[in-house]
DNA sequence: TGCGACATAATTGGCGCCAATTATTACGCC
DNA sequence: GGCGTAATAATTGGCGCCAATTATGTCGCA
């Protein structure tokens, strides 16, 4: 019983908090995520590092070139369009789950999360804005009865914003989400299936169509390392 | 420039293997998976071997227990639904592509397919049923349109076949399955798109209840190595 | 004879080193 | 001066060793 040997979850954790990098746009898609950089930057072994590369390698958030190491996933207007359909699919298919699972406590919880969200999008980082906005989702989603559906949706959330934003690309589109959480927390009190989906439908929609607008004009994947346009966030 | 430069896909392609060995229940639930064995049946270096269990326990297809080691996922009958309602959920969503995207040469080929099936179920090895079933359900999904929508069926699929029957639990199923695959090629001819949706949610559920009643009545879950059950937690 | 604790054996898993590969730079030739 | 080529530098990735952990077997004690 000395100092843990959690090096199990460490090694899991690391994944995560390189995920959430990557979502903070820390690392930028088509940006090559060097070893070394990750060792020193995450105070971890390279060992570790690669673990959890390998890791977001096989969940698709990156991509692994083989002898050139691994690099943020790019993602297509093609590929974009399927996770967004895909997604729509699923979270629209959780609605009746939703529906019949949820209890006032949660939908007040909900409600609560909407106005902290409404507050971040005023004076909040957005990590803030962020990690309240995954808990609103979350928290929704997590009443659905449906494990494995639940999963599937967050394994696809997190692909498409490893590559499009996280953090939402006009302040426009960060006002549009907001009025939709609490459009959705009415559409739940109200007990209105068919409003909760066309909201979510919509909310995805709106929200992959920002990214796409805001996203460079072009240009291709590769760059190489050396001359990278590294805007330090 | 000798002879093993393709390193890299070996140690992808011994995940699928595993992973097929999972189907073909060469390894049963619950099972465990000890490095060392599977380093001698595949001939692979430890190394490649646990990559590749990482691989798979990423994709929930096995499970990893710290300092345990890794062994076959178990399936307990709430996810086994939770997963087959979501296969219904994105395989009849997939329907209206597919509708979309299909041709006459690709309804020939599954025609064909479903032709060996037939044949195969009354001669043919396990192997080979689970092999052109595969390739049925593939090509089928292939046409979609939605390459994300696929792979998400597909990740779905191996889920549950890691630790359900992979080979039909009795002849019955077997037969079963095969009838529905001249059904929805027959459905496709027609351009009758509920029809497809109904016999693929059908098709879902069959095969599933029909696992479920071969499953071991009830029992634990875990045997550990030697042979006792190591139940408590 | 049954149960618990210790010793032994087997297995997992962390980690670092160095070869293989690729990018970069320097040089010489056209 | 530009370009192809060779040397150099930087990075990735394969692999084996050994410590940590857990399972198994044995012995002593009640």
């Amino acid at each position: 019983m000395t100092t843990r040997p959690t090096r199990q979850k460490e090694k899991r954790a690391l994944a995560s908090e390189i995920a959430q990098a990557i979502h903070m746009r820390a690392y930028r898609p088509g940006e090559w995520l060097r070893q070394i950089d990750l060792e020193e930057a995450f105070k971890a072994t390279r060992f570790d590092v690669r673990s959890a590369l390998d890791e977001l390698a096989v969940r698709k958030t990156i991509e692994h070139v083989p002898n050139r190491g691994y690099r943020v996933a790019e993602i297509d207007l093609k590929t974009q369009r399927a996770i967004r359909d895909t997604r729509i699919i699923l979270e629209t298919a959780a609605v009746p789950g939703i529906m019949a699972g949820i209890d006032a406590a949660t939908i007040a919880r909900l409600s609560e999360l909407a106005d902290r969200f409404s507050q971040a999008v005023l004076s909040g980082t957005r990590i803030e804005q962020s990690e309240i906005n995954s808990a609103f989702h979350h928290l929704m989603y997590a009443v659905c009865g449906n494990p494995v559906l639940e999963e599937t949706i967050w394994g696809l959330r997190d692909r498409s914003r490893g590559s499009s934003v996280t953090v939402w690309s006009s302040h426009q589109a960060l006002l549009n989400s907001d009025r939709d959480h609490h459009a959705m927390v009415e559409a739940l009190r109200a007990g209105d299936a068919t409003r909760l989906a066309e909201l979510i439908a919509h909310h995805i929609v709106k929200d992959m169509i920002e990214a796409q607008a805001h996203a460079q004009p072009s240009t291709e994947t590769s760059q190489s390392r050396g001359s990278e346009v590294r805007d330090e966030v």
